[in-house]
RNA sequence: GGUGCCAUCGCCAAGUGGUAAGGCCGCAGCCUGCAAAGCUGCUAUCCCCAGUUCAAAUCUGGGUGGCACCUCCA
């Protein structure tokens, strides 16, 4: 297996700590507000390499943190008058929800900040002790970066001498502009917590580290996790400050591996806070299948900027269409599982840093082979084991053609409309035995101002929502 | 301003030194009562310029045009 290492610039052949086994860590959400596209596309992206993972043989330990400690929770808390933790229930569970109807396997543990404090207060007593941290009059405690010679090496950033003047005389406490909070000193009766430094609340980057060194990290080996992942825009400062925590506080690096997967922008414009254009998973799937999203925002490499629009979207189900078909031919047969050339074909692709377009190339070809053969060929037995151990193949490792296929065409039609339709199609094919074919076209057009596409075949007619 | 990434057919998108995958759209054909679906066939020399090389979309230099991070953000 081949991974981008997003630190050091290359592709480098995948070697984990321990063999045949893999610890992988992926920053998760804030629970303060509506899960948008981009956490869809982060938690794909990791969904397929721990699937990629497993297929290899490998044991996977996989961690996404839940983050329920943060100023903006506090906010939304006093804003609306809630308790924290309802709020952070609320959207811990609607993310879970959320990312079932995508696909996506639960990770092996989630943890959360508010359990893992004391990992938190460990980690900054070691940083405290070892001069790598500081407190301030204030009672906040900061880390010093001047103290780590690696600092900015994960980031390969040059500390700019005008802008480090400037930081450091806004706020005079910091030693150096690019120190940042451990531990942020409560004074006023807001949300905080006790600990040996105070009330107060732990910083943000701090939490992933303390994390890994609680769930993930092993004595003696070199480095706390195999693989490393998050957003692109978490490289700094938000990695980069937990891999100088983590460093500076225990005896081993952070990752040995540092995969970030692109943005995704939409209609050609960054998804942002600021700007409020953020598409929310929850609308997208009131439109769309989970797994026509699924397969959408999977369709392009993970670490490049992933434009959303509804056009690629279509053009991108048509895709997934193609694999349900195939599905609906061949559907209800039993069959031997075997191992193919196709299922080694696609697990080499997939290993290769996740090319998911040779792929799904691959893909293609395979089923357009399966149909020509069944077209010329339909009871060819040995064709019909193949194809459905590969489709089999594909839901295990890629999440694609996992529901019923003739219920997958049915998105979005309600139960009325679904009786009406079928009752058109029966006065159909009445007409149609007759002959009667101005009628049968006529009911074909009364069916297709539904949205529904109907298709004949030796089986019966089906019908597929547009 | 600093750092970095990218530029391949109308659209989406692989390929990173050996002579351009795949999908969508389009056109033609097979199949069909007609369709739909499926199948078959057809459609690019890789932003520009210069260089290295027997050989470059792939490497180097320059240019042009996008984008990201540098502030909370997946």
């Amino acid at each position: 297996m081949y991974i981008y290492d997003s630190v050091q610039k290359t592709k480098r052949e995948f070697i984990p700590q321990e063999s045949g086994k893999v610890s992988l860590y992926v920053c998760g959400p804030t629970v303060y507000d509506d899960a948008h596209l981009g956490h869809a596309k982060s938690a794909l992206v990791f969904d397929l390499l721990s699937r990629v993972l497993k297929a290899n043989g490998y044991e996977v330990v996989y961690a996404r943190n839940i983050t329920d400690i943060d100023d903006k929770i506090i906010k939304k808390a006093q804003e609306s008058g809630k308790e924290i933790k309802e709020i952070t229930d609320f959207y811990t569970n609607a993310f879970h929800e959320e990312m079932g109807k995508l696909g996506v396997i639960r990770p092996t543990i989630e943890p959360k900040a508010t359990e893992s404090l004391e990992a938190m207060f460990a980690l900054i007593q070691k940083l405290l002790d070892n001069k790598h941290a500081y407190k301030t009059s204030q009672g906040d405690i900061y880390f010093d970066t001047s103290s780590d010679s690696q600092y900015l090496k994960l980031s390969h950033r040059i500390q700019d001498e005008n802008e480090k003047k400037q930081r450091v005389e806004s706020s005079l406490e910091k030693k150096n502009s690019a120190d940042f909070a451990l531990w942020k000193s409560v004074k006023d009766g807001s949300i905080s917590f006790e600990s040996s430094f105070g009330k107060g609340r732990p910083g943000w980057h701090l939490e992933c580290s303390a994390m890994i060194e609680k769930h993930l990290a092993k004595p003696n080996q070199k480095f706390a996790v195999d693989i490393h992942g998050g957003g692109a825009d978490l490289l700094f400062p938000h990695h980069e400050n937990e891999a100088a925590q983590t460093r500076c506080a225990t005896n081993h690096a952070l990752a040995a591996y540092w995969m970030h997967n692109g943005f995704v922008n939409i209609e050609g414009e960054k998804m942002s806070k600021s700007i409020g254009n953020s598409f929310f998973l929850k609308d997208a799937l009131k439109i769309y299948d989970g797994e026509v999203l699924r397969f959408y925002l999977l369709s392009t490499h993970y670490r490049s900027n992933f434009n959303f629009n509804e056009e690629d979207l279509l053009s991108s189900k048509k895709r997934l269409d193609k694999i349900y078909r195939l599905k609906k031919r061949l559907f209800g047969l039993s069959f031997e599982n075997v191992k193919t050339s196709f299922q080694n074909a696609l697990l080499e692709t997939l290993s290769d840093d996740l090319n998911i377009s040779a792929s799904l190339a691959l893909i293609d070809e395979m089923i357009s082979h399966a149909n020509e053969t069944l077209d010329t060929a339909g009871k060819h037995k040995e064709l019909k084991h193949d194809t459905l151990s590969n489709l089999a193949y594909i839901e295990e490792i890629l999440g694609f053609g996992v529901k019923n296929p003739y219920k997958y065409f049915q998105f979005g039609v309600d139960e009325e409309t679904k009786r009406k339709i079928d009752m058109l199609i029966k006065q159909r094919d009445e007409a149609k035995k007759a002959k009667d074919f101005a009628s049968s076209d006529a009911l074909r057009n009364d069916i297709l101002a539904y949205g529904v596409n109907l298709m004949d075949t030796p089986q019966g007619t089906f019908w597929e929502k547009i």
